[in-house]
DNA sequence: AGTATTGTATTACACGTGTAATACATATGA
DNA sequence: TCATATGTATTACACGTGTAATACAATACT
């Protein structure tokens, strides 16, 4: 079972993407990327990723005198920890009625159900 | 489209759980409720349906001396919301890509994925 | 009628988060 | 060598949330 993997908020997640497509990466490495994608100062989002090493979800290089980070968890992990507690607090924990709201709620495209099938059958012959 | 719904934090989700299953109900009916599912004292729920009152998430009769009080949103539609937002946050946006990893990495059972084909099926049909 | 009880309203306080600014140290260029 | 730029470290501050406690008002009991 994967260990205890702390908080990650909506902004620190920004963050953890930029990292977990590429790394290790520089503080200016990970500003420019977001700052295509936000209007974050670059304060701001060296203040993100301090918080992300306290928390130990990043990791930092210090050999140099600029620093390098690098993510601790894998995306994974972290995606499926975050879709656990969701799931849980908002479905009462299964995942099954939240695909059935969104079917019945007509959320999906006949080309969105189709390819849901596909993804479901290979399953079906283990 | 369903108006813009205020934010509902995690406490305040467990509360609105209870209005959804009945209401109106008084201050001391969702206090009992809880308490059976949590250690929260009663000033600490009076705090959060007073904040929900506040967002504009609960509405309040104040005609009888003991107020009572009954949601404002369908339970649906927030979980909607919610479902929306966080797919948006964590998997950029595809519910597909959730499914995806939920199956690949094994945690849904050949029951669960039965039942997941049997839910997209009828669909088929339309 | 006075007091206890029970609801409602107001206030509290710490911690996380969004969103930086300021201070400090070191390397770099003039 | 001194000023400047650039990176790191520290500090700031408001708002939401978790988690209540205290104050106030009205009813109910003695």
């Amino acid at each position: 079972m994967s260990k205890n993997i702390p908080n990650i908020s909506e902004s620190e997640w920004e963050v953890m993407t930029v990292l977990w497509k590429e790394a290790p990466l520089t503080a200016n490495d990970v500003i420019s990327a977001l700052q295509k994608r936000t209007d974050w100062k670059s304060k701001t989002i060296r203040t993100l990723l301090d918080r992300l090493v306290k928390k130990e979800v990043v990791g930092v290089n210090k050999e140099q005198r600029v620093y390098t980070f690098f993510p601790l968890y894998e995306q994974d992990e972290c995606q499926r920890a975050e879709a656990e507690s969701f799931i849980k607090r908002i479905y009462g924990g299964t995942l099954k009625s939240m695909l059935v709201q969104f079917i019945q709620e007509d959320n999906l495209s006949e080309e969105d159900i189709k390819e849901l099938r596909s993804i479901l059958d290979p399953k079906q012959k283990k």
